[in-house]
DNA sequence: GAGTGAACGAACTAGCTAGTTAATAGTTGT
DNA sequence: ACAACTATTAACTAGCTAGTTCGTTCACTC
């Protein structure tokens, strides 16, 4: 990379002063780092070390370690809502959505630990933050208004039960998925297994398809 | 053991000094601070004044935070092994045993939201300290012991699959109930439910034990 | 080509935090 | 009763940590 300083027209932007930049960069790198390390276990310091800027650029573009969080946080969210746009329902038939789905969602959570761990760090600290947040409105939609198209769709066929909450559906693929990956480390140490071990992969995800159809498979 | 200390008069024993009283308190107290701010987040300052003694005296008794920590986890692991001792497989139907299990532990995990915290923040830790402890050994035999003899009973009589693995099943019922209380809060905030309303306490406990039955049961 | 505001950096600080020191009071064994 | 040990206290400290101060540099405008 030539730095190529002022007269940057056409070619590339080779800003050496970035607003944009240095304020993505900074997210990138506290996202990794309370990830890692909680949000009470971070460092300031440190995620400043790890950037090519400096702790004060921190505080000038976040205000305070609590609201680059909240920062971190959100754009943490928004990535899990890409899952259910990906799914094209109306050509599928039930199950085959239903099944999908679960393994879109299976596969975000194994592809994003970073979003699981804030998850988890969130949840100790119970939401606090996310709470006072903005952007969740509109999160709960997405994923809902997906399955209760599935379900519906499923019931008129007579394939699926007409009784069963969407809302369920969704928390039994999320609690399968979180458990697996939120919580492998304890039970590795307990039962000697790692759930996330790439030859249980095609096991575990197609246990959860086949948990799901049969609880919203009619009888 | 419990000797009599001395000419307590009558009354009460009235031990000024009580190592064992001291150390347990401490214990208590500490449990309560871990499970609400994470092990970073608690306070060693805190912990001891919300003791009647003194700091000095936890790093009498633990040595440091984070031996205090791990005698903290360490005793809230002992706890849940309880739960499958409660069960008596032998006279139950096998289905009916599968779900005391289920509701014994959905019950367990309800009524012990400290432990349940302690685990989520060990594994935000990735379990390294639990790692170094000597009390998992034999945590894991009595759970799976209790479950491979209901899973074998119940393929002998004809009800369930045979090819069913009992740490899978014990993986459900974990990730259920564990995803239940531990992520009530960003769930909760999303989607406008409390998993822990007890107006939905029967349905989730319903809907648990028939998850695993649809998914045990023979074919 | 000088002024202006946005972007940046180095060094500083007040308060916190785990862990210690050193001395004292109660308990036990003989 | 007396030594030896166990339990306990208050005050101290070195290092860390979030947040700040103040000054500098760059980019753009007129």
């Amino acid at each position: 990379m030539s730095a190529q300083p002022s007269e940057a027209p056409a070619g590339g932007p080779e800003r050496v002063r970035d607003a944009e930049r240095t304020r993505a960069e900074i997210l990138d790198v506290a996202t990794r780092e309370f990830a890692d390390k909680g949000y009470t276990g971070a460092r300031v310091d440190e995620i400043a070390a790890k950037t090519s800027t400096t702790k004060r650029m921190l505080y000038y573009y976040f205000g305070s370690k609590e609201q680059l969080y909240v920062a971190v946080l959100e754009r943490a969210y928004t990535g899990i809502r890409s899952v259910e746009q990906q799914l094209d329902v109306e050509h599928l038939d039930p199950v085959d959505a239903l099944r999908q789905l679960a393994e879109l969602t299976f596969d975000y959570h194994e592809s994003h630990p970073d979003f699981i761990r804030l998850v988890s760090i969130e949840n100790v600290h119970r939401a606090e933050h996310l709470e006072r947040s903005a952007v969740l409105a509109g999160l709960a939609n997405p994923a809902l208004e997906v399955l209760t198209r599935i379900l519906r769709r499923g019931h008129a066929t007579g394939q699926f039960r007409g009784d069963v909450d969407p809302l369920d559906v969704h928390m039994i693929i999320s609690a399968f998925c979180v458990f697996r990956t939120a919580n492998r480390h304890t039970f590795n140490v307990i039962f000697q297994r790692d759930m996330l071990d790439s030859d249980r992969r095609e096991h575990y995800r197609t246990m959860l398809s086949d948990l799901l159809l049969e609880h919203v498979r009619a009888r």
